[in-house]
DNA sequence: CTGATTTTTTAACATTTGTAAAAGGATAGG
DNA sequence: CCTATCCTTTTACAAATGTTAAAAAATCAG
């Protein structure tokens, strides 16, 4: 198990979206685990079902699935972010997707079905849970409107404005399929705006 | 305030989500409202509050933007669908959505905050209400992937073996938009399959 | 029923994005 | 330092979808 001060990035991230108090915050405390992970090794695997919500402690990763032998990334986490495979977790089907360090990674970890059955003592921790799924909600439906309504480049664009740091640190293949493109494709558009 | 009959299928929907307890039910139940709305009609305009949760009792609605003076629809809701501007709801923003009758239809409507003020007597209620958004986040994960990855060929014929009543029921004009593509290229795509 | 309005289809053309293959750069391990 | 590998760009061409306009079909109101 991991000790008080390795985890306070991590609790302190909750504690921003749901005050809570001191015996909730140490029942969260005592599942937490710390896991690392080399440059481009797999978290979790394809087809495992999904039974951990993680936290990036340190470094990057992402969640990728296959599309006709593509990998097609569906999710970044930087230092401070969630990286969590709701389709699996929420509906206890195996997962289709992986989670990939893109950097030397340490992660935090939580049980799933140990944190959901905190829910009946501390209804505040069900609350906190509640109101990221619908920070994630709301993120997805914008998202989906982006990808939908907005050509590739102005996706390309706003992402670059909201997360410079993706350009410097991931690679444009991984980008690309973030965008919804080819890598072509937003080779091209980078070759357009320079 | 409508009687219990007429929300039955309201509370039988909840119930099969989750159970709750009679005192959980009866709180729900008083703060219901049924409103009744033309076709055409908007039930919700663009740039107010969302305020309220909505649930279609009969008829058929949806919820749909502008993008440059074109109407996109986001989502349709038939019968015993749940219909809420999320991106409003949890965020406090001004919706950029409007919600409109596509039939004579009737809703039935709960304050967001007082059902949200219920949370803290009935965690059960919460409870129902992290499932609804679960629910609703992974569907909109598996439509993203759709839209990303699938030529809007196969997501006409995939709406139209899932919900076949869409095209009976709905303009195609608003089909396309819910698609993803022009009015035009949905009529190509229908006349190539026929 | 009839004319007006709306919806849907068709056509021609432009634009965007994809595919495949090759070349150029960068990087890591020996 | 050198080679093998991986990443990125470029090129040429194909496919999908958008744009605009007009015709055809369906729907609606009087």
């Amino acid at each position: 198990m991991a000790n008080k001060t390795e985890l306070d990035s991590f609790l302190n991230f909750l504690q921003k979206i749901q005050l809570l108090s001191p015996e909730a915050l140490e029942a969260i405390y005592s599942l937490c685990g710390l896991i690392s992970i080399r440059k481009n090794q797999n978290l979790q695997e394809i087809g495992q079902r999904c039974r951990t919500i993680y936290f990036v402690k340190a470094g990057l990763a992402r969640i990728f699935y296959l599309k006709d032998d593509n990998e097609v990334t569906e999710y970044f986490a930087f230092e401070n972010d969630l990286i969590i495979r709701a389709e699996s977790l929420f509906t206890g089907k195996p997962s289709m997707k992986a989670i990939q360090a893109l950097e030397n990674t340490v992660f935090i970890g939580i049980p799933a079905e140990s944190l959901f059955s905190l829910f009946d003592t501390f209804p505040e921790i069900e609350r906190l849970f509640r109101k990221i799924i619908e920070q994630a909600y709301v993120a997805t439906v914008n998202r989906m409107e982006a990808i939908q309504f907005h050509p590739a480049e102005e996706r390309y664009a706003q992402l670059m404005d909201e997360k410079p740091d993706l350009i410097r640190r991931i690679s444009l293949k991984h980008i690309a399929s973030y965008l919804g493109i080819t890598q072509v494709s937003l080779s091209r558009i980078r070759a357009a705006i320079r």
